[in-house]
DNA sequence: CAGTGAGCGAGCTTCCGCTTGACTT
């Protein structure tokens, strides 16, 4: 009997069935071998000699591998095809030996791949292997030396890394950028006119900032004269999305259901091991042939010939940075239909669906409006008709987003009535703040985290309490901008947008072997190390600001109030701290009484570990506690 | 369900990426 070794478990069940009972399949869980937490195990003095162990936690699957590596005949190495599944390929070669192991990778999980893989094994790519390292010992260097240092410039228990800093920053930076953003007036001019129906025009172009000044135009185009200058027709074409990845799906999952990425990632989990949709933390928008095809019959037997475009549609995934170690993520069986499953399945199910069918086609009209007054103005009008459906026939639009606008037939030259015209004053909006969507698409696009850890960093820095969520949006905390400015100021490369992208640019040297891995560190290091002990020398503490809550304080009658953030959250203190030590909770209100004892408030409280529930004010007296907003009903279809 | 902040200095905190459960205040 031959040994397949694979990552995830509901992989390794899933092969065991297709390939029948010539092979016994095991999984790993991910990796198996790690630096120790408990020290930096890395030796900077010895060509970064890094001390991977084997993680305690997996010291069962250790001995489950040993134990079927002795039974096995062949042992196939088939962890992901990326630079952390070749790892732990190595990582797995060095318990259970050489002898018997071959390195085997696939793509898509299907009989045909995995026998071609069967068909042509290799070594294992020790350039590739390097690669990792160098990531592993880069990111412990960064993060167990960049730490400490915060621990005693700022405050105890802070961490900064190579991805979470960098978070952290774009918050803060959008944070700054809105408090600094001051609105400027602009009015926006709609004119109401008539050819055979009404419709209406905005009038382009003008520098209409005041109040005055848009009286005079609204004057002036009161009375002018109104000629259509040209009416432009085209068709417009609109393709599909591609299918998700892990970072499309957060996004969706957040703006369509206001789901956080931590909870679009386990019911996505719970679809995966349930065998509804093929692997979901992915950067990959390939699509197995063969899922393809049967797309294909399916489109063409449920929405007819019209649906079904000329050739398969084949998506190229845009991020530099993408592994593809798997496939993107789709419905394994599209004929098992989204009913009764859950309302990300029918989202994952339909924009599958929808990225193999026919563009929807659009007739987009313009017309072109001069009015003649005292002066000559532009105006305009454009509408999109929807002329077929396509894709949208399984994502249709919803409520008023682009719906398109029906336009009266005219023609060049003709001679409009003038209805009325309406004025509104407007404001330029600040930046908007980052939520979940936003933040991961910014992170996919400047390469900055991966699949596997977009929710786990959003988590970090909310612990971490560098900055928090409110209705959906971050907001950086006073601790978040201190940290921030602090690295910013001494630390400028690492938190650098570009330094992650460059830092893979230089693992892709080492990947294909132009580079050694230990040159490209010593090069990182000696200036980093510098830089430590100069700052580590020479920079001050810094404090970090603190917000008045407008009440002196009752004990030393002296000191304003103040709102701190410590280890455990928000709370209030006196200004004259440290020589008066007066504190007081801070106590975040729901606005609503206790459902169970009537009495108290519900307030907003937080876990050690940082999530959010909503307790009653009367507590320990009252023992109400809810994880959910209060009068929202549980929703049905995620539940597992 | 009390604590947090500063600094004193016991012993501790910390990174990113790969995978699931166990378990919840």
């Amino acid at each position: 009997m031959d040994l397949i070794i694979v990552e995830s478990p509901t992989k390794a069940r899933t092969l065991s069935k297709f390939l029948g009972g010539d092979f016994a399949v095991e999984a790993t869980m991910g990796h198996i071998k790690d630096l120790p937490k408990s020290k930096l195990s890395v030796d900077v003095e010895n060509n970064f000699l890094p001390d991977y162990v084997s993680v305690e936690k997996k010291a069962d699957v250790i001995k489950k591998l040993e134990k079927e590596a002795k039974k096995a005949k062949n042992i196939f190495l088939a962890t992901d095809p990326d630079r952390e599944g070749e790892a732990i390929a190595k990582h797995v070669e060095e318990i259970v030996g050489k002898e018997k192991s071959q390195r085997i990778v696939f793509h898509e999980i299907t009989k045909e791949a995995v026998e071609e893989a069967i068909a042509s094994p290799r070594k294992i790519d020790e350039n590739l292997v390097d690669a990792q390292t160098s990531r592993r010992v880069l990111d412990r260097l960064v993060g167990y030396n960049l730490s400490p240092l915060l621990w005693k410039k700022v405050r105890r228990g802070l961490s900064a890394g190579r991805v979470q800093s960098v978070t952290v920053r774009l918050i803060v930076e959008r944070e700054r950028e809105i408090e600094k953003f001051r609105p400027s007036e602009y009015w926006q001019i709609f004119v109401t006119v008539k050819s055979k129906k009404e419709f209406v025009v905005e009038l382009l172009k003008t520098e209409v900032s005041n109040k005055k000044r848009a009286d005079e135009v609204v004057t002036d185009l009161k009375n002018s004269g109104y000629i259509v200058l040209d009416v432009k027709k085209r068709e417009v074409r609109k393709n599909p999305y591609p299918p998700f990845t892990t970072s499309t799906m957060t996004q969706a999952g957040a703006r369509l259901f206001g789901w956080s990425a931590k909870r679009t990632m386990s019911v996505a989990q719970g679809l995966y091991e349930e065998g509804l949709i093929t692997y979901h933390r992915t950067d990959s928008t390939n699509i197995a042939q063969v899922a393809i095809s049967k797309a294909r019959e399916f489109i063409k037997k449920e929405y007819g010939d019209s649906y079904l475009p000329g050739a398969a549609r084949a998506y190229k995934t845009k991020s530099k940075v993408a592994q593809e170690a798997h496939e993107a993520i789709r419905p394994t069986d599209m004929n098992k239909k989204p009913d009764g499953i859950n309302k990300l399945y029918d989202l994952i199910w339909k924009r599958f669906i929808a990225c193999q069918m026919e563009a929807s086609v659009y007739d987009e009209t313009t017309i072109n409006v001069e009015a003649q007054g005292k002066n000559k103005y532009l105006l305009r009008a454009s509408g999109q008709i929807m002329r077929f459906d396509g894709w949208r026939k399984v994502m249709p639009l919803k409520g008023m987003e682009d719906t398109p606008k029906e336009l009266p037939e005219v023609v060049k030259g003709e001679s409009l009535d003038l209805i009325k015209i309406d004025s509104t004053q407007k404001f330029t909006e600040p930046p908007a703040r980052f939520n979940e969507a936003s933040l991961i698409k910014t992170l996919e696009k400047l390469g900055i985290g991966r699949p596997s850890t977009y929710a786990p960093i959003i988590t970090t820095i909310q612990i971490r309490q560098y900055v928090e969520k409110k209705e959906g949006k971050f907001f950086a905390t006073s601790v978040g901008m201190a940290v921030t400015d602090f690295l910013v100021n001494n630390f400028k490369e690492i938190v650098d947008y570009k330094f992650t992208a460059e830092m893979e640019n230089d693992l892709d040297n080492i990947a294909n072997g132009e580079r050694k891995w230990q040159v490209e560190m010593k090069s990182f290091w000696d200036p980093f190390k510098k830089k430590l002990d100069s700052v580590t020398k020479d920079s001050k503490r810094v404090a970090i600001p603190t917000e008045k809550i407008g009440r002196k304080c009752p004990d030393c009658k002296d000191g304003e109030l103040v709102i701190r953030i410590g280890r455990f959250g928000k709370f209030i203190s006196c200004s004259n701290f440290p020589e008066c030590k007066h504190t007081e909770k801070y106590i975040e209100k729901f606005g609503m009484k206790c459902p169970d004892c009537k009495e108290g408030e519900i307030i907003i409280k937080r876990t050690g570990r940082g999530r959010h529930f909503f307790g009653c004010s009367r507590y320990p007296d009252c023992k109400w506690a809810s994880w959910r907003k209060p009068g929202k009903e549980k929703e049905d279809g995620e539940e597992k």
